[in-house]
RNA sequence: GCCGAGGUGGCAGAAUGGUUAAUGCGACGGACUGCAGAUCCGUUUCCUGGGGGUUCGAUUCCCUCCCUCGGCUCCA
């Protein structure tokens, strides 16, 4: 297992990782409230997490990895009411999207997407076991935290309950004791779903789920939590308080991930701003991989200004320098070549860089997860391969592959450099047909229909590339 | 007000107590081309928010001020 570092929220410093119970690694990551379809600025924090995991797996751990959807709350029910859906079902709805979109990005690691409500007996024997250890009280149908009684309320987030502003969004609950308390269980209102309860019919209040889900899927502590750095304050806070306070044992979690914001023009992306670009329509036009490069182009905890004009268009420019002796790679291998018409060797010092690529890039993601410099490093590798790309073509496969191993670290870990199918095999003979026409052309000076020729096929999504007396074609970059 | 994260070239964005502060985008020049694009090569000196301090040396460590963003019970 290779060791490494991360940036620990709770302890503020970069903290060498030590497993709780190596090989093995529990990941839970705060997953959506999707009571709307998901935008680039969630998928931010989940591809991050999907490369910690990934590169967790390379190293040998066994990652478990746990994403909550926390498929009912007081934000769905009002979505769902404005609309006059059904609050799960919408919720469901909205999820199912966002998976379709997440698997489209090659969000792959993630193991389990528990829903709340399929957690409702876990839930209700952790608020037993708050009330009768003394952190949590009844009242009027509801139930509520006492975050007095949890005297480490705050350590995580810096916040001091005494200095919270008093009334800036808690709302005036005479149900509760203490103004900073939170409902860990919500007396039902008439045509909302409902649970039964020793206390009434109710719902599950805001971050219980979590912590019944890794109480269950876990135990009492375990390695990461993960989650948009917007989470800290109320939400793990209370995680904390919930599930030490219940069991008891300390601390819940070992190390404590925050990724940063993703924001439009220097404002934090959200409904309520009227800034949002859907995840759907973002990689409708720009493709999985532009987007992925992009969020992994900048570390994850600084936070990252999303230009619609500008940010995924750049990316694209520099994923396409990035990629292409990648994609050189790979479609040469992909080719039937004559038996014992590429026998080539690599040059030694390539086939060494290579190697030591691969070293540098786990050292350098090993500390806290620097995918901005591991990046860097494969555009080294690109610049280097580039100039020599027209003599690859005699090259063995084993050397080939040797040369590409860089190119695999990314694919394997990063999750780059994933052709998209284009789906073109079948026009190949045509477009080939019509290459050969405009080749004719051009042998006899008539360039003018040699250009409309090209025009036409670039038209029709197909790009011509004249190089060295042979013409190459590929389908047009999305743009 | 309190808590937290940031401020680096035209732009995006890394890193480090020490030679020319990475990488990319853009721009400019060249090669290639019938032309264009794509590609390749080269150039892009003057960039670390302001002010103090520690140090032989600070962008990095400390203090302070300014600005931006996030959180302060809906948030990835």
């Amino acid at each position: 297992m290779r060791r490494f570092s991360v940036y620990d929220s709770m302890s503020r410093e970069v903290r060498p990782f030590v497993p709780i119970s190596p090989p093995r690694v529990g990941l839970f990551v705060c997953g959506l409230t999707p009571q709307d379809e998901a935008h680039v600025g969630h998928a931010r924090t989940f591809v991050f997490f999907d490369v910690v995991a990934r590169a967790l797996g390379r190293w040998g751990y066994r990652v478990l990895s746990v994403q909550n959807v926390t498929n009912l709350d007081d934000k769905v029910i009002e979505r769902a009411a404005a609309s006059g859906a059904d609050p799960l079902a919408l919720s469901d709805r909205n999820f199912r999207a966002w998976r379709r979109s997440s698997e489209e990005l090659g969000i792959r690691t993630v193991n389990y997407f528990p829903y709340a409500t399929d957690y409702i007996p876990e839930i209700l024997a952790q608020i037993r076991g708050l009330i009768e250890r003394g952190y949590a009280y009844a009242s009027a149908g509801s139930v509520y935290y006492t975050v007095a009684k949890f005297a480490k309320y705050g350590a995580l987030s810096g916040q001091r309950t005494d200095a919270l502003r008093p009334g800036a969004r808690i709302e005036v609950d005479p149900a509760k004791r203490a103004p900073e308390d939170f409902a860990v269980w919500k007396a039902a209102t008439p045509g909302e779903p409902a649970w039964e309860s020793p206390w009434g019919p109710g719902r599950p209040g805001w971050h219980i789920e979590d912590t019944a889900i890794t109480l269950r899927l876990f135990g009492p502590r375990y390695d990461l939590h993960g989650g948009g750095l917007d989470l800290i304050f109320p939400h793990h806070e209370s995680e904390i308080a919930l599930a030490e306070g219940a069991t008891g044992e300390a601390p819940l979690v070992n190390y404590w991930m925050h990724g940063g914001m993703l924001t439009m023009r220097g404002e934090k992306m959200s409904k309520s701003l009227g800034n949002v670009v859907p995840l759907a329509d973002a990689l409708r036009e720009h493709g999985p991989m532009v987007l992925r490069f992009y969020y992994l182009n900048a570390h994850y905890r600084s936070p990252l200004d999303f230009d619609r004009e500008k940010s995924l268009a750049e990316a694209r420019e520099a994923y396409a320098t990035l990629s292409l002796p990648a994609d050189r790679l790979a479609e040469i291998l992909g080719r039937e070549r004559p038996e014992g018409s590429a026998t080539g060797e690599a040059p030694a010092e390539l086939v060494a860089a290579a190697g030591a690529l691969a070293d540098r890039l786990d050292a350098t993601l090993a500390e806290d997860f620097n995918t901005r410099e591991a990046i860097a490093l494969l555009f080294g590798w690109s610049r280097t391969l580039a100039p020599r790309l027209d003599r690859l073509e005699q090259l063995s496969d084993a050397a080939l592959e040797e040369l590409r191993s860089p190119y695999r670290w990314g694919e394997e870990v990063l999750g780059l450099f994933v052709r998209e199918p284009v789906g073109s095999e079948p026009l190949a003979p045509v477009v080939e047909a019509t290459i050969a026409a405009r080749a004719r052309a051009r042998g006899r000076g008539d360039y003018a229909e040699a250009d409309r020729i090209r025009a036409e096929l670039s038209a029709a999504g197909i790009e011509l590339e004249d190089r060295g007396g042979a013409t190459r074609w590929h389908p047009v970059r999305r743009s």
